[in-house]
DNA sequence: AGGTATTCACATGAAACTATTCTCTGAGTTAGG
DNA sequence: TAACTCAGAGAATAGTTTCATGTGAATACCTGT
């Protein structure tokens, strides 16, 4: 027999240590909110009218990640949609995170996002937007009825293409002969409303609501009940869920994180054949979820990026930091050598303030007084990281 | 010594350009009646 | 004549370039002592 069929022999006879792997899963949905009762209320409570026809107050949420704003809406959302389901009730709710790629990132793409949400297609481009704009104007008008959209992310959104979009939206409703809509606003950062237009906040904001992030003991209760429908009994030794939950406490309370790393380990244990989650695997569950992240964020980014990250990995191990100017003379005969497009210091100025946003490098803006002003960059990286996002780039990059 | 003024090496902004992807339109072409 | 093809115009988007303007503090340059 082979070796690989030997080893799915194997595979097959070992038993899995999950009972219900979803339950760790990002798009879970549990039946119930742990910790977030008062909230799940409140956001029933101003969204309650719409079961009467009325236009309840356009809300919005802020919270860190992982605080439970997505589930609680979610979860108000679906019984709101049995009851009006029930009582025939002609209300609908259109849920669209602003933040994914290629789908709600620009104010075309978000309008066409809702139309295709309401069982329509639109095409990816060659339209002019106002005229998406009234095929969704005419699409929402159709019929009286009640329309929630609940822009997840919406941060995201306005730091791209600004806020005038949403003074749009919020001007619908006076359009509209028939139906109404009412927006629902998720947003991960706390003071996002600060600088929008002062008309776009007031009335998208008519109500505010703040998630608090989860102590360390709601933390270990919600990975506790997670846990349960997860594993089989006793697989999860004493202590993991305890440094687990303190792990996510200390990153502000982040639950999601907490879940991730967990089936992390999990997953890890399972695959070194062992029957039980100890804490080494959770150790180990860090450093690889940490150094995925990473990874998978930087190979995500454009080829030019990759390249201007691969000049500085390239350059750290002689140096720990080096300023723009540096960067990128080394980074123009890289290309010159490999046959690529050399950019504009102009542009690479750009990247790697943006590389500084992902977290990748660190940059810092200094100013050296007679000599000039830039910015000091150092790679904020474990070594292990470095490696092996320098053989990724390579590979990626066609390089060497 | 103490106070200004310069100056460097970029940062930061705005606008415009390029290439790609897609739709829509209308002219020209084709095939069948 | 109806159906089909195909080029061209127009949009949206991502990634750049071009041009213009901004900037913090180490030095150079004064000034009066």
């Amino acid at each position: 027999m082979s070796k690989i069929s030997t080893f799915f022999e194997n595979f097959l006879k070992k038993d899995s240590l999950f009972t219900e792997k979803e339950v760790l899963l990002p798009s879970y949905l549990p039946d119930k909110v742990l910790y977030r009762e008062e909230q799940v209320q409140q956001v029933a409570e101003i969204l309650a009218p719409s079961l009467r026809m009325e236009k309840p107050s356009n809300l919005f949420i802020y919270g860190k990640t992982g605080t439970g704003k997505t589930l609680s809406v979610k979860h108000v959302i679906e019984s709101l949609r049995n009851i009006s389901k029930t009582n025939e009730i002609p209300f609908s709710a259109i849920y669209v995170n602003c933040k994914l790629k290629r789908v709600a990132d620009t104010e075309y793409r978000l309008i066409a996002q809702l139309i295709k949400e309401m069982g329509k297609k639109i095409p990816a481009t060659g339209l002019p937007t106002d005229e998406v704009y009234s095929i969704f104007y005419s699409l929402l008008d159709q019929k009286k009825q009640l329309v929630l959209l609940v822009l997840d992310e919406i941060d995201q959104l306005t730091k791209k293409i600004g806020d005038e979009m949403l003074y749009n939206l919020t001007r619908i409703n006076s359009e509209l002969k028939q139906a109404q809509i009412c927006l629902v606003g998720i947003s991960n950062n706390l003071v996002f409303a600060e600088d929008l237009d002062p008309r776009v906040k007031s009335s998208l904001s008519e109500e505010e609501l703040i998630f608090p992030p989860y102590n360390a003991i709601q933390i270990q209760e919600i990975l506790k009940s997670r846990a349960k429908r997860a594993f089989k009994e006793d697989t999860v030794l004493p202590g993991v869920i305890e440094k687990c939950s303190a792990y996510a406490a200390r990153e502000h309370g982040d639950v999601r994180r907490a879940i991730d790393l967990l089936r992390v380990a999990a997953e890890l244990a399972e695959r070194s054949g062992q029957q039980q989650i100890s804490i080494n695997h959770l150790d180990d569950a860090e450093q690889k979820v940490e150094t995925d992240k990473i990874i998978h964020a930087a190979l995500n980014q454009p080829k030019q990026f990759q390249m201007v990250l691969y000049t500085i990995l390239l350059v750290s191990p002689q140096k720990k930091q080096f300023f723009t100017g540096e960067i990128y003379e080394i980074y123009s005969k890289l290309c010159k050598q490999h046959q690529f497009n050399v950019l504009t210091q102009r542009r690479i100025s750009d990247i790697l303030a943006e590389l500084d946003m992902l977290g990748i490098i660190a940059a810092k803006i200094i100013s050296k007084g007679r000599y000039g002003r830039t910015r000091e960059i150092s790679l904020a990286l474990d070594p292990t990281i470095i490696i092996k996002l320098k053989e990724h780039l390579e590979k990626s990059l066609r390089v060497e």
